[in-house]
DNA sequence: CTGGACCGC
DNA sequence: GCGGTCCAG
């Protein structure tokens, strides 16, 4: 058998040397995902300065390119979930409809929450980031809104009343060239679902900062940029009102959850977004 | 996966 | 009617 060619060598060692590189890099990544202020959905800030840390369970970053969100072990449900919507967002890929657990994203001693988790328990599977503001293609963006890491326990007269209208809202500011900076999440103690698994929240809240239309570029947010923020209640069988009834300050929902918003704004700028109620955007 | 329900426009 | 949110089987 004659020896290999030099030729030879390099066609077998090269790809095997490329194929190697690529495997250390893909790992070394996945340990380490993007930095937050690089992922468009989180241009705003991080305002629990979540970090992707097994150490810090109920403050635990998911990126993803779909949205970015905090996730809270404990509770089995987002903190708070962040996105950008941009008309690019909006298509035709039908409604997926598939809930599932994050298997990609939780250490796997984690308890993952599951679709049957929600069977029964009189409260919706909630979605944060909406599954029709990721309907472009390809099917992995709206997929992606069906993990439950993306959802919480929401009263469905919340959900799919006020909650839903302001989502459809949202969407109409989009369609007429408004690119939104949206944050939404729940606070407060409704009791528990799943065995003491899941925590529901007594309020969801939303904040969306209108943008210029056609701009997208954050240095271009002033004191005047509107800011839409509503706290709603999430009792069974509350009667709920239009979405505008529930207009709050961001100063409010920081101060009930504690967090900081805006900041990656000035703090002129964040000082006046916060403390105003914005007239409702034509739709 | 299908079919059925709700709601608001 | 439509498009959006779901549910149960």
């Amino acid at each position: 058998m004659p020896l290999p060619s030099k030729n030879q060598m390099i066609s077998w060692i090269l790809p095997l040397l490329v194929a190697l590189i690529a495997l250390i890099i893909y790992t070394t990544n996945s340990q380490k995902p993007d930095t937050a202020n690089g992922n468009r959905n989180l241009r705003l800030g991080n305002p629990s300065t979540a970090v992707h840390d097994p150490a810090q369970p109920d403050n635990y970053l998911i990126e993803r390119p779909q949205y970015v969100l905090s996730y809270n072990r404990d509770h089995g449900t987002p903190n708070w979930v962040s996105w950008r919507l941009t008309e690019s967002d909006l298509g035709d890929v039908p409604r997926s409809n598939v809930f599932k657990s994050d298997t990609t994203m939780l250490p796997d001693e984690w308890y993952h929450v599951r679709t049957d988790d929600y069977t029964g328990s009189g409260y919706d599977r909630g979605h944060m980031c909406p599954s029709a503001d990721r309907s472009a293609p390809p099917e992995e963006n709206n997929q992606a809104t069906f993990l439950l890491t993306n959802i919480l326990p929401q009263a469905p007269n919340n959900n799919r009343e006020a909650w839903e209208q302001l989502e459809s809202d949202s969407r109409s500011w989009v369609r007429k060239g408004h690119v939104l900076y949206v944050i939404a999440g729940g606070d407060g103690d409704n009791g528990t679902i799943a065995d003491g698994k899941i925590q529901v929240p007594k309020y969801t809240w939303k904040i969306i900062v209108v943008m210029p239309v056609g701009e997208s570029d954050i240095t271009k947010i002033t004191a005047e940029t509107p800011v839409i923020a509503v706290r709603i209640p999430n009792n069974l069988n509350e009667k709920f009102g239009d979405w505008e009834t529930y207009q709050v300050t961001v100063a409010k929902i920081e101060s009930i959850t504690g967090y900081h918003f805006f900041t990656n704004l000035s703090s002129e700028i964040q000082q006046s977004l916060k403390t105003k109620k914005d007239p409702v955007p034509a739709t």
